[in-house]
DNA sequence: TAGTATTGCACAATCGATTGTGCAAAATAA
DNA sequence: TTATTTTGCACAATCGATTGTGCAATACTA
């Protein structure tokens, strides 16, 4: 069913039952009498308007493209609800694209997107290339979760270094005194904001900063299994480790479990990345929460403004330290 | 840039460089050296052609709908991934809509969608109803993970009795004779098919099967929660627990958990539904996978013959039961 | 060389909506 | 009653691609 095949059966023009449809009727000055008609035909057909064709001439989709890069991921699970939600709620839907964490994904996606002219892209992206992203200066762009030095681009993230220093400073209170920090990819702006929080969190309580303490180089299951061994091997060993995220912790778990060191009896532990689980773990994970629907609602937030045109701030979210049971609280000496 | 203004600038019509886009430049008889031409000026400027104007034109829009009850289950949002990846591969993309297990937004889900001329839909359905699918029936559908008696559409799943059946006999052979059912929503073809593989392996080892054992009325962990609190005031105590999804198996062991009821030693437990941190619990906890990769695959295939005419067949995918902890192996007396 | 076949490309309609503008008919003013 | 304004709606162009058809120019045949 197309409008004019509505209109040839009540005998108008396409125009008026397209003004009606669109709630122009006021401004073109089509009678209430002739209105109430389409939208009785409108309601008893359940008619909707083709728009494909309304996206072509309007030169506008209601469609937003977002891209990140595993959506199996919790983290990026959750920020995709939030973020459908909110989008729904005003009117535009979501084209999805996982990247995998592939860049070359990554920029076919946007390609891709481009070509389906959708309005905004809402991007978590992957690695530390911002190039491809620049292409496509035409649509906004709003940036998820991470962001580059330049500062290009828009973006909604977590508030790393606070996170990191929130969750360091409680170590510090619990009575470490020997802490030791694995991270995740070096150069990336998260990873640079949790080691910053971490070392200022140090600093501030005028403990020696020793770099070998910091480790690791990814954020995966194995980096933070290799980190562990060899952190436990150290003299005097850590006495708690800060994973920099849910992954590592993970690694982190595996090692001592296979060492036979017990958390937190002979070593403490806290996360980055609260996962829904970790209350379920022995012993239940204290870690960092990332508030994912803000981050959510914040960055559809922030593109609407840029598709209205207006310029707008990067924002950093607090993220909230989750209090359980894998520190130990030691005496100081 | 469009394709009429590319052709403006190769002193050519629009035919011929459209031509040559679509690569019917044989079909067409455009020259091989006028082709070329078009190919390197595409190349040169990255052109890529207007898809809304192509999906008007050509009455298809190379877009699925996924609509799904909540992507932030690990279910779900692992099925997504298999899918789009999936769908990539073949030239689609996806638009996704989150229903919040809410039957109302579905239906809005699928009036949008439809809306926006998908070529097919690929849905996780809410409960029981159908007819709302029914109106759409001028695109293909496939139903993912649930489906209706009344089969009306083809659908993909786990072979929900197999999995159970499977499950059961582990136990069994473990020397249970005892054992409990949470069950999730009755009346959904996804629990009815495990409650009935659960009686089914009891059945054929002549064990008695005492209909009040089958306990619980969802998925959630408030009903694993409530349900295995009475369980285990019964006398004799179940020695096992069958939990028909994850949620339940966390409530299961958080009410254990309360009444200092160790797993396995004191009951047993095996849950419906794989999560990658099952191995993490304490016990690693024993569970049926269901082929979330598979699903998505063969979903994507049956909608592609329905796509291109074929009439398809149903189909349930055999789940893999995964050994950990969580079973004691007891004596038959 | 005239006649036919083939090659190479362009014209213009089409997909289904939106919208500036124009033109009758009705309403109001003079 | 005539002139002017207002009301109510339709015409036709437009968005950017695709495609059936037509028509020169060139190649081939007799």
């Amino acid at each position: 069913m197309t409008i004019k095949e509505l209109a040839t059966e009540l005998n108008m023009s396409t125009t008026t039952v397209s003004r009606v449809l669109t709630g122009q009727e006021k401004k073109y000055r089509i009678s209430d009498k002739t209105a109430q008609i389409v939208r009785d035909k409108i309601d008893a057909l359940g008619f909707a308007p083709n728009q494909i064709a309304r996206n072509l001439r309007l030169q506008k989709t209601n469609t937003i493209g977002l891209v990140i890069p595993d959506i199996s991921n919790q983290f990026f699970a959750n920020l995709a609800r939030a973020i459908e939600e909110e989008l729904r709620k005003r009117g535009k839907m979501v084209l999805l694209c996982d990247t995998k964490d592939s860049t070359s994904l990554e920029e076919q996606s946007l390609e891709l997107l481009m070509a389906r002219k959708v309005d905004g892209l809402l991007v978590a992206p992957v690695g530390n290339h911002w190039e491809h992203l620049s292409k496509h200066a035409n649509v906004p762009i709003v940036l998820i979760d991470r962001h580059f030095e330049e500062d290009r681009f828009p973006y909604v993230s977590t508030d790393n270094y606070d996170g990191a220093y929130q969750a360091t400073n409680y170590l510090i209170a619990q009575g470490h005194r020997n802490i030791a920090c694995i991270q995740g990819i070096p150069g990336t702006s998260a990873n640079h904001g949790r080691v910053s929080g971490f070392k200022a969190a140090l600093k501030e309580n005028q403990l020696i900063m020793d770099d070998s303490l910091i480790v690791g180089d990814d954020y995966s299951v194995e980096n933070g299994y290799t980190s562990t061994q060899s952190l436990l091997q150290r003299e005097p060993r850590p006495t708690a480790i800060f994973a920099m995220n849910n992954q590592i912790a993970i690694g982190v778990l595996k090692a001592t479990g296979e060492s036979h060191v017990q958390v937190p009896e002979d070593i403490s532990l806290v996360s980055f990345d609260e996962q829904t689980y970790f209350e379920l773990l022995s012993p239940p994970l204290t870690s960092v929460k990332q508030p994912m629907m803000e981050i959510g609602k914040k960055s559809v937030d922030l593109l609407f403004q840029r598709l209205e045109g207006k310029e707008v701030q990067s924002c950093e979210l607090k993220p909230e330290l989750i209090l359980r049971s894998s520190v130990k609280s030691i005496p100081v000496l």
